[in-house]
DNA sequence: CGAACCGACTGAACCGGTTTACGTGGTTCG
DNA sequence: CGAACCACGTAAACCGGTTCAGTCGGTTCG
């Protein structure tokens, strides 16, 4: 590369004749400088576009002011929303964020932790890949050393800061709502087998049942995933292979886009939503305003999640002493939609379907 | 923080009784080194869990094996696969990729140009931002100083190297098949006023016109944005004020996004997609495919834009020389589900409606 | 008038790696 | 038997910044 080199602060000093003590006082405004001698040093700094290299710049200190960011899927707007939440928080304070995904791979994950700690980030915040039998030994690494990160789900077993929403209560509110529209066939398209989020919310669907009288179905936790396809295909073959009376009127999802699959199989299976079937998703994203019917869902404060896990990262990163985990857990309220109704066998009220496509939205704490 | 330091080479080599020389020749596989002495200086690596800073690694060839992807709108799923093709590939060559957001902000986006570079990235990959008066400084700034950069749009003025699809030919592409179904009454939302690609959708419509016989409307292009809300608004707009033979039979849109908007739009206004409108987005996002009406759209090979990007932008870093700019167009396709049919008037031909609903997607080159 | 102090600036060490030039001691070969 | 060569290691310089201990000349004050 026949590159003109970027000018460093030697360059600068030799243009502008002094030392390069004397250039890093005029960039960090440290020490006495005269202002004869700043406007110089200034000049020299406009004239060559010279910007210090924060790298070199923290060689020392072994801060680097960036953070690292690991996510499960990259084409979530979900993350998308967190993703922006931690930047502006950390952009705020002067940090840097380096975003990964480990797109539900558990090898991915580990890998990307190895690259985000080479490239010296003081700190992790991350939603972790649960499998089957998860080797937490990244994790417990990261412990030892007492290097600063923050979850975003819980793990059992590793004492971390952790920043969420109550779960199980926020699934557990969707479902009774379902209970208090008349719903007693109700299903749970689950998330991830051994996802934290999705245990939890099954845990709510859980409790929501036991707190009415209504019998729970053996197959009420349907397996889906946390993708499209995941509750297309879940649906295509839960409803598909099930009739009348074995047909639940009602389904909560473990995200969004599956309750977005899961319409889409209720449609060509020539259901309709809400009139054959409620719908419920999970997370609020934008996009669902705008389909035909908008849907149900719980909002998750997406953006703040994101402010808050990169505002206790740095204040982890830059105490003097270990911090104690703590665990944060912001509220997730239901927004009801267009998606849910009363069920059919109740008889169709026209005031309460009147009542649900006439207001645009509601909200529930 | 009483963190118990990352160790470094130093503590390696001196836990192992060697040089730090030795330790970096064991590391990077270079120079003779007895087997005995690389075991044992393994042995110390694994047992302190050693990681070489790549940013002390690069220190003096001053090239840090990283690169910066500047986007316009974090929530776009449009991004998230054009992202994941390029830390696709980069990964594949050993480089790390920041991602910044300019949100469709001009300021933002020379604010993360300079951040990126301070940050030691050695190339960019950008999405500009164009507005009325855009200054490009920043730009011309890069190319003087030979700094690697592609573009992911043409900018007038600047010589660079592009990665991009046929806008034009692709719009015009989706403009003749309405044309072909019998429409003469098109129209198109229009993106952001100052877009490239929007101009070139623009032109593609202007060009398909213009190999028709169909007379072109004064108000056949509807200015509306990138995002859900303008489709949606431009939408309320444009179709609220208009009724009978004003209203357009078939629309194209700058995005998929805008399409949603608009398909919201409509239905709030009573009017059936395809039956009394016909829609075509632009981008093909997955979660077009689960809508209640699937859209047809323009297929932007997004992955693969991404990894070209990254593969043409690493070519340029890696170069001895500097190459001269390349621009790379990629192919867009039409696919066409179910948001469009031929126009009510000529006569539902029940035939061809079962064709468009029976096929679940096929594809126009 | 000399000591003390201060403002302005500099040289050198340092961070954690890589790279280069050089120093060993042991073999090989003419 | 001495020169040439090789395998193995090391010391030191370097990258681009920050930081700290000093230097130096000029005031202030006792």
């Amino acid at each position: 590369m026949t590159e003109k080199k970027r000018p460093t602060i030697n360059d600068v000093a030799r243009a502008a004749g002094v030392s390069k003590a004397t250039v890093s006082a005029v960039i960090n405004d440290t020490g006495s400088v005269k202002s004869s001698t700043r406007e110089r040093v200034l000049a020299v700094i406009e004239q060559l576009n010279y910007r210090p290299s924060s790298q070199a710049r923290h060689a020392n200190s072994r801060r680097h002011r960036s953070i690292g960011l690991l996510i499960r899927e990259a084409d979530n707007p979900f993350f998308a929303e967190v993703i922006a939440g931690v930047r502006s928080y950390a952009a705020q304070r002067g940090y840097t964020v380096l975003v990964a995904s480990s797109e539900g791979d558990y090898d991915a994950e580990r890998q990307a932790v190895e690259v985000l700690r080479e490239r010296d980030v003081d700190g992790l915040i991350l939603y972790p890949v649960l499998t089957k039998e998860t080797d937490l030994s990244h994790l417990f690494e990261l412990k030892r050393r007492n290097f600063p990160f923050i979850l975003l789900e819980e793990i059992w077993g590793v004492q971390a800061s952790l920043i969420d929403i109550d779960n199980a209560a926020a699934s557990r509110k969707a479902v009774e709502y379902l209970i208090s529209l008349g719903h007693t066939r109700i299903v749970h398209f689950a998330g991830p087998q051994y996802s934290m989020h999705s245990k939890e919310r099954i845990e709510g669907v859980y409790r929501a049942f036991g707190g009415s009288r209504i019998a729970f179905a053996e197959d009420a936790i349907v397996p889906a995933g946390a993708r499209l396809e995941d509750g297309y295909r879940a649906g295509l073959e839960y409803f598909g292979s099930r009739s009348g009376d074995e047909r639940p009127t009602a389904v909560t999802c473990y995200n969004d886009l599956v309750a977005l699959g899961l319409c889409r199989a209720l449609a060509e299976l020539g259901l309709r939503v809400p009139e054959d079937v409620s719908v419920i998703g999970y997370d609020d994203l934008e996009i669902l305003n705008y389909l035909p019917v908008p849907l149900t869902s719980v909002r998750v404060p997406k953006f703040e999640m994101g402010e808050q896990a990169a505002k206790l990262l740095i204040e982890h990163i830059e105490s003097r002493e270990v911090l104690r985990p703590q665990k944060i857990y912001l509220e997730g309220e239901l927004v009801i939609r267009r998606s849910t109704q009363p069920p059919r066998e109740r008889g169709l009220d026209p005031a309460v379907v009147m009542d649900h496509a006439g207001a645009a939205e509601r909200v529930m704490r």
